[in-house]
DNA sequence: GCGTAACCGAGACGGTACGTCAAGTCTTTGC
DNA sequence: GCAAAGACTTGACGTACCGTCTCGGTTACGC
């Protein structure tokens, strides 16, 4: 993990082995999945030796985490979302985006791979929540807090119950490859959120 | 797989075999979940020879959705969704419920192995929508139907949009083991995706 | 083994099947060899069920013991050897005939697996010996015997001596692989043997 | 195998484990035979890897072979045939020391698994040639030949051929296990092939 | 001519071993 | 002292056969 301190003495860590060992680990997991990637094959592809992987992950867990990771916020810290004034439109788009994602094979196996392991490893679920899922959150929150503050939102409204009712099902729909992900359908998820079910009841 | 047609001679499959491995096969995968989980240690702990594994299961996913399939259904069909009337208190009920399977630690494990093989392995996911999902969401949808003509839902609302709205937030908490998963917590999603978070706009 | 005596009742046993396998048996020996030949292969092979090969045969050696003999003896019991006269052709001709069946890779297959299982397996061995050394060895001495009479052996010499000495090389060649099988050279064994490495010591 | 050349770097070969894998070997083809030598025993027995054979040796047949080199040539090189002047009594120490060997049941039965290998394989059957049998033949005909020079074999007969006249039918008692082994036998097969069959024709 | 006993094809079963792959650790060498 | 190469133990993989055991069906006596 980068959070360990820096020697005092002898060779330092080599920035372009770490890079190495991180794409070639993406690269793995996008081709074959999270189950059949192994340390080995990720070792031999970087052309680096095993010990070397073992020394900075402790499993394939956190190496592929660091993967998606450093290639999904690789161009830097993600801005806000966008604020166009219309709520249901900003947040089509970034679902329709989201989608749009999965829909590139490899971003797609590589992320299976990763929520497979996170589902079954409590502590991965950890650093997971930490380092990815909770900033995103942040943006998520900070989108509806000004749509909160513009009326379009209800004021006592919970944004974490919010970001769970808009974001929720598309995840569902990708995890278990069933449901309309086309760009109408995520807008009808919107707008069945915001509006709700029940109509003018 | 038991669809297979009797074949004109031979010994007949054993029945207390297959429900020796399948009993078997939950219990490891409560105990040490999926990943960890063998078809080495299930034919050892079952008594069993490996080739009689193999021999009905193509790998280690539809052994696994097999026994959840004959632990969660081995009683027989589930009947229809409560209906006394009150949609929010009759959809909490379900959610509570599903809540409390989870909090036992062996379904827990045992649904997160089952979840996490599904999300990376296409074909089994067809097979758990075909033989756990479907099934279920029928009942969900029968339910909301029953709310629609009751005038308690919208007519024109998209019933699979409308399951996926009340249900896929608590699934979301418990895969990434983050958010509120009390009974007070499920009711505010259900009554968040019936009543919308746009308030009266 | 067929000297099992009749049962009192009950439907006999069909000499096609036990025909069939031994077939079937001499055919993947030749085949395969002794090694990876399998009881499962010849059963199938033969359209037959394994139990009915394992109602008959205690193990591998024995059918394939049994496959080589049949096969061997299949016309019927071999005649006396030749008798022209003269000892050293005489002779020389059993031998060229035995390693021209030694060049027919199927039989050299066959009788390379038979050898091993016999030197491994000591009752086969004793079941060898019985059932084909002995008979041939008998051939080869009452041919020595005659030999005797006419003055073309020396009267008091061991004839099982004699056996070894003549066909023993041959055997030997034959087993590692090594040494001059042509026609020339086993006629350099035949008198070899008779002479005598010696000389006129 | 012994002729790989050493490589720049790496972790290199432990010879400890290396004989505690034929060592152990030995044993088990001396307790058990060829046929049940097993490559996961000799592993476990041994307190090594099974991957650790695998590595080092291609089959069975290559370890047993190995194994018993290992034994046999254990010391060293053997040294040259007796010549005490007197070629029968000499041929017949070899030969009677050569019977001892086989009533040791360890020896018996690991050279017995070792032969029923190398009928049925051809590849082993050259390294065995060129590993053990030349070199013994080697010494054989080395005594044959001074006993040329010292007038007491033929001067013409081909060396090969009085080797195997006088050696094979030895082998052939013992591998068939039958015939007379005891040191007058012996005798009578050495005197019968020095002085041949057909006495003073 | 019917029962019953043995034969037969088929194939499930509990097992053992195969030969391969990868895990994670350790040792050696080179930079 | 980091990194590579690679030997090592461990253990699971999925396959192939083992030898035993039903199963349903078929002869073929012998009462």
């Amino acid at each position: 993990m980068p959070t360990a301190q820096q020697p005092s003495t002898g060779r330092r860590r080599n920035p372009a082995t770490r890079a190495a060992i991180l794409g070639t680990a993406f690269d793995v997991v996008a081709e074959l999945g999270y189950a059949r990637l192994t340390i080995e094959k990720v070792a031999a592809q970087a052309g680096v030796g095993k010990q070397t992987i073992y020394r900075w992950w402790p499993n394939k867990g956190a190496l592929v985490l660091d993967a998606v990771l450093e290639r999904s916020l690789g161009a830097g810290e993600p801005g806000d979302l966008p604020d166009s004034g219309d709520l249901e439109d900003d947040l089509t788009a970034v679902l329709v985006a989201t989608v749009e994602e999965f829909a590139d094979p490899a971003f797609d196996r590589a992320l299976r791979g990763l929520t497979a392991a996170i589902i079954e490893d409590p502590e991965l679920s950890q650093v997971y929540r930490e380092r990815l899922d909770e900033p995103m959150r942040d943006l998520k929150r900070r989108r509806l807090r000004r749509a909160q503050e513009a009326g379009q939102l209800d004021a006592d409204v919970d944004l974490d119950l919010a970001v769970d009712l808009i974001f929720a099902p598309v995840t569902r729909r990708w995890t278990e490859r069933s449901g309309d992900l086309s760009p109408e359908g995520v807008r009808a998820i919107v707008r069945g959120a915001l509006r709700g079910l029940a109509g003018s009841v």
